[in-house]
DNA sequence: TGAACACTTGAGCAATTATTCAATTGACTT
DNA sequence: AAGTCAATTGAATAATTGCTCAAGTGTTCA
């Protein structure tokens, strides 16, 4: 793919990189992955995921919980909201957020596993 | 914990917060889980991290992996460096990067098959 | 209808950060 | 020792982003 001489050295394998190169994923699939991770990369937001595996919650009472404006609690999860992290039932006067699906738990208590190492 | 007013509604169970308050990780622990998810949130490292879970590689051949400049390419392996998701070696003049260990690949390896959908 | 509450939204600000550029270090070769 | 290549580093810049503040929407209830 790229022609550009590698690092003029003998001492590099050419063949390597083209081999790692031809497994590389697309340019979409690297922006969605990091995209996904950047979501999780905030500790507001990964607050917000990790309270709504245990219950549904309101932004109020999110707000509480984190002690923080309801502002900044609604903003956060609009963001999870539009990336698919979360979704949003009303119900009266209260707006409910929970996960989406079980694949945002699951990368929860992964990392959280490895982290403990 | 907290005792400010929830809501000020009747419709709000204060128990449900109490009970989800109580079982919140510590403030480190979400620090360095959000540190651990950031560093995955960003086009540049994840392909790197990506790249170097096939292959060990040095930044001249990352750079021309990536067509980005050899600059950029150490400043994120410093970042990643120091949140202990590489390693290096040195031989000769180059420097080769590897994953720390096998945690980054099983996480990026998750992430992957749950973005499959 | 109008007041009260829950929530959302947009603009603006402050802080973070990814990259570039230029200078420097480390290692090998002649 | 001088030259070359690989890599690192620090400063500067541009872009992104998380929060606040103020104004708005939607719903309930008197």
């Amino acid at each position: 793919m790229t022609e550009r001489e590698i690092c003029k050295s003998e001492s590099v394998d050419e063949n390597k990189v083209e081999e790692v190169a031809s497994k590389m994923l697309d340019q979409d699939a690297f922006y969605r992955l990091s995209e996904m991770f950047k979501a999780l990369g905030d500790g507001t937001r990964i607050r917000i995921l990790y309270a709504l595996s245990m219950d549904e919650l309101c932004p109020c009472e999110l707000a509480v919980l984190l002690d923080m404006s309801m502002s900044a609690i609604s903003h956060q999860l609009r963001t999870l909201r539009s990336l698919g992290f979360v979704r949003n039932r009303r119900e009266g006067k209260n707006v409910y957020y929970s996960l989406y699906d079980e694949h945002v738990r699951v990368l929860l208590e992964t990392t959280i596993e490895h982290m403990k190492e």
